[in-house]
DNA sequence: TTGATTCCCATAAATTCCCATGGCATTAAT
DNA sequence: ATTAATGCCATGGGAATTTATGGGAATCAA
């Protein structure tokens, strides 16, 4: 399995639209980039989606290269396979990282999850995601509280691991 | 069963964040680290976890390689899913042991937990914890404390081993 | 030709690297 | 036994790099 993303940062983003990803983040895309050389800055898509997804979803070559292959191995002309392509090859946006660790978030997705100056990477197993602070905290965090209330007071989510099916 | 750690001990915590690993936690590192070579330092991965947990939890490459293949195994989209990513995906942070046996603790880690000058190294089976001193007498030693106290008074834990289930 | 997009340069703060030292503990030597 | 080596352990300090971020000039695009 390749290198996972790991760790979350906030960072800002100034007008031109540029972002720091975080430097441990970039080792991975390195990494999990075929064409990537020594001196040469590694590529990643970024998966925005449709109008529901509140957030975006950044894929190593690699990662995205899987994706592709499974999609390909569904039927042509199923509606599943014309929905992943929509999702995964029209509603993405392939970039590459700049000299300084940086790549640009252009206007469009900034707009698409509301970000103005400043921006939160979480990572997500094999890729990683960049949100708008508010709307993660809202939305994501307080969907998880609400959850966990709704368990028994000495539940532990950890036993999720242990469980044989999730659920 | 892969080695386990053993014992306890405190480490001064400098102020650029370096501490001591206790050495004989560094030879389970190595034993648990598949690309550990003889020279090379091992890598590890410190959960930290949200504002309800006090502690660091540290895993061996191998122990966080067999928790990420259970968070595989769960269904995409799931609550539990996304939850144990928030928590061992994002909510961690990858380090490596440096050559003189310490590792860095970043300022936010430091932060998370309360920690100043020194920290406390318990061991857990599998993994090892970091503590503020303070924090581990007050809370985890207290509450221990209390739940053997309502135990009878001839009461021998070791029972414990040979029940099924635990409470 | 006017705003957007790149490219190139700049820098303070954080992080890593490299070298150093005093202890304790173990082993070797007398 | 007593002393002298050896080696690992915990910890410090400074120099060299890397990060995150800002700003202007050059280049596009319409």
């Amino acid at each position: 399995m390749a290198r996972r993303f790991r760790g979350e940062s906030h960072h800002k983003v100034d007008n031109k639209g540029r972002v720091s990803i975080p430097a441990s983040f970039r080792r991975v895309l390195e990494q999990g980039d075929p064409n990537h050389t020594e001196g040469l800055n590694p590529e990643m898509v970024i998966v925005y989606g449709d109008h529901r997804r509140s957030y975006l979803e950044c894929y190593t070559v690699d990662a995205i290269d899987e994706v592709d292959a499974k999609i390909d191995a569904l039927p042509r002309g199923s509606m599943e396979r014309r929905m992943l392509q929509r999702l995964f090859h029209g509603q993405s946006f392939p970039t590459i990282v700049d000299e300084t660790g940086r790549f640009v978030l252009p206007a469009k997705l900034r707009k698409k999850i509301n970000i103005e100056g400043d921006a939160f990477f979480i990572a997500a197993g094999d890729t990683f995601q960049i949100w708008k602070t508010e709307t993660y905290e809202n939305d994501e965090l307080a969907k998880a509280e609400a959850w966990l209330d709704d368990l028994p007071e000495d539940f532990d989510p950890l036993s999720y691991l242990d469980s044989t099916a999730g659920d």
